[in-house]
DNA sequence: TATCAGGGCCTAG
DNA sequence: CTAGGCCCTGAT
């Protein structure tokens, strides 16, 4: 099926942004992305055109929600003011991101696993995870596996699990595991609830910190007004700042203005 | 082969 | 509020 998608659209930005980490990019410029119990092949075919490849009907009714496209990531960058030219160079390398409303329960487990670690081991622990305990889907292409449920991890097990790579986040799992299974945590409630409470309800698990509470809002809620702060964007705030936070000012799109200012420190000035 | 830091959190002082 | 420890991996 071929779409159109008029606004900021770059999928090896979305890919490299951090936000996912079970996207596989193949040779021919197909990315193929998963989540809940859905999948999709997407291919630029020319500026502005895509060729997609999922269940029938998933694209309007779970893809673009997914990728946010019911929001114009152009006029938000067209408001960055110019007293802020940090971002408004951040913003302009990182055209083509989007905020990806992806499942909590997987957002939970991933960010807790993303403490100290960077993307490749991220990546890799998660999709260890989801092979050995996710359900298999075919796609007709390939076989892949679904995230697996607090249901799936609970059959894993304490020794399953310890066979994952985990470290000392795995009583961290743990505990996401038997809260979302007694229901001391239900994440479907948190939905549409002020994110102070989000937030707050999130760190009652174990080896969830504001930082990863803040992700899980972000990444997981759609709560673009939540702009977590990790040790690059700290160093940000503190060189380029004054040690003041600029992204809270950005109210609603804080979190976006802190996906691009992320994407800039690891793809840009890193290398500089 | 060895060493180090990595998209934090928890606990002790 | 600050410092260290934590388990494992990817990068030098």
């Amino acid at each position: 099926m071929r779409i159109r998608i008029d606004d900021d659209f770059d999928l090896e930005k979305i890919r490299d942004s951090g936000q996912c980490f079970r996207v596989e990019p193949f040779e021919d410029g197909t990315y193929r992305f998963i989540s809940s119990n859905q999948y999709l092949y997407i291919r630029r075919s020319s500026p502005g055109y895509y060729q997609v490849k999922c269940r029938r009907g998933a694209w309007d009714k779970f893809w673009r929600v997914y990728f946010d496209l019911d929001r114009n990531y152009h006029i938000i960058r067209s408001h960055i003011p110019a007293s802020d030219p940090f971002l408004q160079a951040a913003a302009q390398a990182g055209r083509g991101i989007r905020i990806l409303r992806q499942d909590p329960w997987e957002m939970l487990i991933t960010f807790i696993i993303s403490q100290r670690k960077n993307i490749p081991a991220i990546r890799k622990a998660v999709n260890q995870l989801a092979r050995k305990y996710g359900k298999p889907i075919d796609t007709g292409r390939e076989l892949i596996y679904s995230f697996p449920t607090a249901r799936d991890l609970a059959r894993a097990g304490h020794n399953g699990l310890a066979g994952c790579s985990l470290g000392y986040r795995l009583p961290y799992i743990e505990c996401a595991i038997d809260m979302v299974r007694s229901g001391k945590l239900d994440l479907t409630r948190l939905e549409g609830l002020p994110l102070d409470e989000i937030k707050e309800a999130l760190k009652t698990v174990q080896g969830v910190g504001d930082k990863v509470a803040g992700c899980i809002a972000l990444f997981g809620y759609g709560r673009t007004d939540a702009a977590p702060v990790d040790v690059w964007i700290s160093r940000v705030i503190k060189e380029n700042y004054g040690g003041i936070d600029p992204f809270t000012a950005y109210g609603q799109e804080a979190g976006i203005m802190q996906q691009y200012a992320f994407y800039y420190i690891q793809h840009v000035l890193r290398q500089a």
